[in-house]
DNA sequence: TCTTTTCTGTTGTAAAAACAACCGAATTGT
DNA sequence: ACAATTCGGTTGTTTTTACAACAGAAAAGA
C-alpha cells in the first residue's frame, strides 16, 4: 500500500493532506487493494457497488453494450482518477461496465465511512468529504457545460458555443484549447472533416481566426467581453 | 421560515430527516432566506458562490448567453429543487444565470457548514451530507447517460441508445418512457418530426413496437435480456 | 537528412437531419 | 356536445452532415 502514497497523494480526493495523514486515514477510511488482469472485470452492468475507487495502477475502459449487443467505449480511465463515485450507493446499478485494459491495481474505499464521520475524528476526514464533494461537482460542471455545446443542432453552433465558453473560462478573445481537431471532434460528437470546413468557413465569413490550437473570437457586434 | 417546513421535507437534501430535525439543523446549517421579483437574477455568470440553494416557491431558469450575445434557455428548475451545488465552491464561476421567472423563494445553505462536522453534532448532520452526495451522484449519473445518448451520430442510433437503456433500467423488453415525442425530441436534442418520422421506420423494420409512450423493443438477435 | 507518421484542410457524394407545412386523432375545456 | 388545443404522424424541400479519399504541411523518428 505504501508505494503508492505518491498517487493518492497526487489525486483530488486527497488533495491538500500530507503523506502521514494519508497513511493513517487509509484504514479508517477502510480502504483495500485489489489487482486486476488484463481484461478482467472491475464493475459489470447491474452491479450494485458501495465504494468509491481510486485506479493508481494501469489503465481502465468504461463500456457499454446496447440491447442489441454493440458495444462502445465511452471513455478511458488513467492512474490516479477517481471513479464510480457516482454509483457508489446501494440503491443503484452500475450501467456499464468497466474492464481493465492491461494489469491495474485500484483501491477501493467505503462510501459510507467516508460520508460518516468517524469516531476517532481524524483530522483530515471532513477535508477528504469537502475533497469529495469539489471533485463530483467539478465533473458535474463538465458534463453540464458538455451537453450545452452538444445539444446545439449545426456543428457552426457547437463551435460556437465551445469556444464562447472558453474565451469566456479563460477571460480573453485570444484563447489556446486543449485538444487537437480530432479530439475537438470527438468532444463534441461530430465529423473532424466536416468539423474542420465549418472552422474555415467560419474564418473565411471572419467569425473566428485560428492557428493549430490558439483561436481568436472576431466581431463582437459590438458587445464588451466583459459584458458576456 | 416554518411554513416552508413540508418543501423541505420533500427534498432530496432532507429526505428521511424529521420535521423537528429539519428545525434544528436550519440554524445549524446557516440557513438564510431570500425572495426575488419576477425578472430578477438570482446568479449572474461569472459570479462565485457559496451555497446550496433550494427553490421552495415560484420557479428559475437556468439560461446562457454566448459571445455573440444569444440567449438560450438551458433548464428549468421548479419548486422542492437543488441547485447552484455544482457550482458552490470558491474557485469556479458560475457559468450560466439564474433567473426567476416569477416571484420566487429561495433557501441558501453554507456548502462549508455543511461539509464539515459542525460543533455540537446534530444527529441528521451526517445524513445531509450524505444526501448531498446521492444528489450530485444522481445528477451526474443522468447527465452520463444522456451524453451517451446524445453522443450517437444518427436520430436513429440516438433512440436506440435511449431505448435500450430505458429497457435495462425497467427490466424489460415493455417498459413506459416519461416524454411524450416532443419532450423526448428535446431530451435528445433532435427534431421532432424527423425523429417521429425515425420511430416509425424503425417499428416498419420490426425492430420496435410502441402506443403514445408504451414501447417494447423486439429482435434481441438470440441475446436474453439478462445479459444485456 | 531522409523517411515515416500525424495533423489539418479540401473536395465530392450520399445519407441524414432540419425545417415547414399539413392532417387527423385524441384530449381538454366549456 | 362542441370548440379549441395538443399531439403524433406524414410528406417534400433545403440544409447539413457523415463518409471517403486525398494532398500538403508539420512533426516525429531513424
Amino acid at each position: 500500500m505504501q508505494k503508492y502514497i505518491p498517487i493518492l497523494k497526487r489525486t483530488k480526493i486527497f488533495a491538500g493532506v500530507g503523506d502521514d495523514e494519508i497513511v493513517s486515514m487509509l484504514s479508517c477510511l477502510g480502504a483495500r487493494l485489489k489487482t486486476y488482469k488484463k481484461g478482467e472485470y472491475v464493475f459489470r452492468q447491474g452491479e450494485h457497488i458501495t465504494d468509491i475507487t481510486v485506479l493508481l495502477d494501469g489503465s481502465l475502459h468504461i463500456q457499454k453494450d446496447d440491447y442489441w449487443g454493440n458495444r462502445s467505449i465511452l471513455g478511458e480511465i488513467s492512474a490516479g482518477e477517481m471513479f464510480g463515485e457516482a454509483y457508489a450507493y446501494d440503491s443503484c446499478a452500475m450501467l456499464n461496465d468497466v474492464v481493465a485494459i492491461e494489469e491495474s491495481v485500484i483501491i477501493f474505499f467505503d462510501t459510507k465511512r467516508i460520508l460518516t464521520s468517524c469516531s476517532n475524528a481524524c483530522r483530515f476526514h471532513s477535508i477528504v468529504v469537502q475533497n469529495l464533494f469539489f471533485a463530483i461537482s467539478e465533473k458535474n460542471r463538465k458534463l453540464v457545460q458538455k451537453i450545452g455545446h452538444m445539444s446545439k443542432r449545426t456543428t457552426r453552433e457547437k463551435l460556437i458555443s465551445y469556444l464562447s465558453e472558453q474565451a469566456k473560462k479563460q477571460n480573453s478573445a485570444n484563447f489556446t484549447i486543449p485538444f487537437n481537431r480530432q479530439q475537438l471532434a470527438d468532444f463534441l460528437s461530430v465529423d473532424r472533416s466536416a468539423m474542420s470546413n465549418e472552422l474555415c468557413k467560419m474564418r473565411d465569413e471572419g467569425l473566428i481566426e485560428f492557428e493549430k490550437n490558439k483561436f481568436r473570437l472576431l466581431q463582437p457586434k459590438h458587445l464588451n467581453l466583459n459584458q458576456i
